[in-house]
DNA sequence: ACTTGTGTTGACGTCCACGTCAAGGCGGAG
DNA sequence: CTCCGCCTTGACGTGGACGTCAACACAAGT
């Protein structure tokens, strides 16, 4: 298939599939005319790569899964290089939910000081 | 004072004082010279923008505090504008946070997944 | 007199993941 | 032949909060 039907059936767009040949994380066969030629094996590249991105992981850390899926694992997890970056955004995350939830908890004080401070002494 | 002791004394640069200036967050006097004059009323207005920017307020968000000061309030929190800026972010801190867990939950199944994968039947 | 430090404005660079436009080529339908 | 849709590369735009550099002026210290 050509980049744009890839693009429909990836749910992403021809540009973008460009973006991720530019970075190396995906590769095209070139037809007679110079036009990109893709595979079933491409729309699972781009499947993994969409649904690590969607979920917040940065094109980076998707390439371990994409090589995984190239060395011809059934999933891009089955590799050590990908469950480590698993484990790398677990604690990315759980640093940025208790950064958040401090500051939260520090503006909702800060919320009930202002708001104490406008209407004193009861009510 | 001019701007170089204002960023000093206020943990920033003169790049951003200049830059908040440019926003209208900021309004200088200018000596005889040209060069800008600030006061301690001035350095106040500063603090007040970092430690919200520092706390993860966009500059924008921090305009009715600096307008809250400047109207002769002894906080940037007392009036109605900045409290509303106070519900908004909680609010938007809550959803990201509650996003955040349910995307770490979701690639924690993923690595506890993979792992098992990785050494079947026990241990 | 010279250097150093400070100030001025203006403009471009950074990061990320593309969007958007330009200018053109190729293939098939009418 | 013309039109439409698809493809190509290249280059600039987006947003937020500045960093960095250029090219210059002014003031103080030695």
């Amino acid at each position: 298939m050509r980049i744009g039907e890839l693009a429909r059936r990836s749910g992403t767009t021809t540009r973008a599939l460009r973006y991720y040949e530019s970075l190396g994380l995906l590769t095209a066969r070139r037809a007679a005319n110079g036009q990109r030629e893709y595979d079933e094996d491409d729309l699972k590249l781009v499947h993994e790569i969409r649904s690590l991105a969607d979920i917040g992981f940065a094109l980076e850390d998707t390439r371990p899964f994409v090589q995984c899926l190239r060395d011809g694992h059934t999933t891009g997890d089955a590799c050590a290089a990908s469950v480590e970056v698993y484990r790398r955004k677990v604690a990315e995350l759980d640093d940025c939910i208790t950064r958040l939830q401090a500051v939260r908890d520090q503006v909702r004080a800060q919320l009930r000081e202002a708001e104490q401070r406008s209407r004193p002494c009861g009510r």
